[in-house]
DNA sequence: AACTATTCATAACG
DNA sequence: TCGTTATGAATAGTT
């Protein structure tokens, strides 16, 4: 412990220092710091959440190997979802670039993957509803909802677009027809 | 106490209310407090990982679908690791009867399949629209159309049994009710 | 985007 | 681990 400029002639109660970020070398003051602040951060995460709408997921391994994690909804739909965003599953689990022993361990976790968007697709298709409960129906409304929404509005958009271009080629052709009808005047 | 802190004829002043936390309305204010809360979380994230020596990685989705993502090492690898961990109750493939040399070849098919799955569900939600005709739009938003129907009907299902179920139930105790109250009489 | 009063998080300590 | 409190940090409201 550093406790270089202290004198503050009041209580001589805590003086906190400014706090360097920098990995904490006591074992027994960083469990009490991972576990304060790993409180902290998930309750900033259910703050955002909540406050703006947002979808959050947080993992933490603590430096034992201890997991933890906190999700808005469920962390696995949020990785789904991520994994998603960011497109290609191939990069992340391509077996050809792992240790061989470790394949079948990413074999199960494609499996496990593979089945739970089967699962999800399902009951966007209306499909496997039994076990739903009705508050997990309605979410599932208003995923589809959302999709049809942003669906719609893309082929409203594509019509628009032919439509435009297609009146504008209208036009052209209108006005090559003047040309040349003044040229035939002449 | 000390009473230092009261209305005093100081300037103006903010004047900040204890921030309930609840979905904020005002899209414009919900998109600042979303930017600036995000940096927050990420910042308590980084420290967390750098004084505890922890493995971290933060996802969030706006609420208008952005993505946006955090971690002390990458993001997949902390995926990866959690799957791990949670995934240790895995059945779903049992190695010890699939040739090694076959197991690759296995993960292949499945990894297409799984990509495959993966972008029909994307387009479901309503992503990844860009590269579709209009005619395979509209055929999805049949597809959606068709999903929402029975989704939708099958949650009707579910209300409608829950109210017959709870007018059952209350006319029964209505009935035990005038029983006793006879037998009160008597 | 920048500022600042205010609320909030947490290091130090019991 | 739990509680307390002074201090540092985050941020809501505002410019």
């Amino acid at each position: 412990m550093n406790d270089e400029s202290n004198d503050c002639g009041k209580k001589s109660m805590k003086m906190r220092s400014k706090t360097p970020i920098k990995k904490i070398e006591n074992i027994a003051a960083r469990q009490v710091t991972f576990s304060k602040r790993r409180k902290g951060v998930f309750k900033k995460a259910y703050e955002l959440s909540t406050l703006c709408d947002a979808e959050i997921a947080v993992i933490v391994f603590s430096s034992s190997g201890k997991c933890h994690d906190f999700s808005s909804s469920r962390v696995t739909q949020v990785i789904q979802k991520y994994m998603r965003h960011k497109g290609n599953h191939s990069q992340q689990l391509d077996p050809s670039i792992i240790e061989p022993n470790l394949l079948e361990e990413h074999c199960v976790i494609l499996r496990k993957e593979f089945d739970r968007t089967n699962k999800e697709l399902s009951r966007m298709l209306g499909e496997d509803l039994e076990e739903l409960s009705i508050d997990e129906l309605r979410k599932l409304e208003r995923q589809i909802e959302l999709g049809y929404a942003r669906v719609s509005r893309t082929k409203d958009d594509q019509l628009q677009k032919v439509i435009v271009d297609l009146k504008r080629k209208e036009s052209t052709l209108l006005e090559d027809n003047k040309l040349l009808e003044r040229k035939v005047m002449l």
